[in-house]
DNA sequence: CGCCTTAGTGGCACGTTTTGCCATTTCGAC
DNA sequence: GTCGAAATGGCAAAACGTGCCACTAAGGCG
């Protein structure tokens, strides 16, 4: 739709997959440039839309609100980390796999997730004064929680208490979602002394270095 | 507004600020009897300034949006912890007093903590079908989250760390959420087995058992 | 190769949401 | 009782969000 990568041949689902994924994130940055420029509220839904050279009506396609339109840049991180979450063994603890994996998605100088953390803070740093805002990063974050019970179950073994393992869902998802919001409030880089893995690692280990299940292993 | 409540010259702001406080919450009850009915986007802010007796822009003043509405039956609940909470001495350690402040807001068979309550459930229920009303009761958690942070600060003392301090609110306000959430899709009583008191001690004791903060005391 | 089915897109119309502005009423202080 | 401030209501308009239909491109099949 813009970005003209070249068609590689590669894996991927199929051409039309591809396009879909492409013309969602061309809209997501076409939002997220508009809401630096102008804050959100100043900003219409028809310019996000001609900026991402769609139509209105594509655009409320791919998104339910204006302010949903930089979801898959909040969320791009938690992806990765929930995917590298579900590939890994039983080998070390509970603690150990969230942890390792946390590391693993914020340490690697990859373009797209350097490119989504910058984004992160921006959006992060104009939340602050939009409330709708905010609510595109609760619901971001919420939705990580969901999808990171199942991978959390499976770590934790069947016969692990619904409810506890939930909680660990929960406290895993606020330890990234404060250092994320800490981070956003300093200028350090992304790899830096202050970086999210740092903060993350941090938080993860005060918030789950203390529950049962956690400490339990597996 | 409505309710012809007997005018007591007890304690209370001032008479315009009860007045005020009863019209937000004859809008609250109206959009969650509505919500209840019919689901929320099958009604329109209209209906429900009309069942509260008020002019739609008069709604508007009161609330940023129609599924904002409900946010004071949502965070009623929270409210009564914090203010608890915030009178609590430094008697007994965090956990203690999270835990039996949490307790003390729940165990009453208050009229009004009790009607809070049903809401909730009703529209915890509601909120499974309908993500803007989800979005509410995200961001009323999350702003109980703020607001509990210098409660928390208090009791922890002016020299403890204030990421570990926003911890444990995070983790505290999660507890309390996951529990609410957990009873709301049960059938139980508002104080018997299944109780929000006994599932939020529970998730309470879990979760912020093994933070250093508070196994440390004060 | 042409045909057909399917999915994505654009354009239009419409009801709803939400806000700005101003007139009117009500409250509280004096 | 009178005055200023605050709350309310009504009106209009901008923007949001959705249903509907026509158009086009993509991939499968005879």
């Amino acid at each position: 739709m813009s970005q003209p990568s070249g068609p590689r041949p590669t894996a991927s689902p199929s051409l039309t997959e591809r396009r879909k994924a492409a013309t969602q994130l061309d809209i997501a940055r076409a939002a997220a440039e508009l809401f630096a420029e102008k804050g959100p509220d100043d900003t219409t839904a028809e310019e996000i839309a001609g900026r991402a050279g769609v139509a209105l009506r594509t655009f409320y396609r791919y998104f339910r609100s204006k302010q949903d339109a930089v979801g898959p840049l909040l969320s791009s991180g938690g992806d990765r980390w929930r995917a590298l979450l579900a590939e890994a063994g039983p080998g070390a603890g509970l603690a150990q796999a969230l942890e390792s994996a946390a590391v693993a998605s914020l340490s690697t100088p990859d373009d797209v997730a350097n490119e989504g953390m910058r984004w992160t803070r921006g959006l992060l740093r104009a939340a602050r004064h939009d409330p709708a805002l905010r609510a595109v990063w609760y619901r971001v974050n919420q939705e990580s929680e969901e999808k990171l019970q199942p991978v959390v179950a499976r770590l934790a073994g069947p016969d692990a208490d619904p409810l506890e393992v939930r909680l660990v869902a929960a406290a895993a998802t606020d330890a990234i979602r404060v250092a994320f919001e800490t981070w956003a409030t300093t200028d350090a880089e992304t790899l830096g002394e202050d970086s999210p893995a740092r903060l993350v690692v941090r938080c993860l280990r005060e918030l789950t270095g203390g529950l049962r299940l956690v400490r339990n292993g597996r």
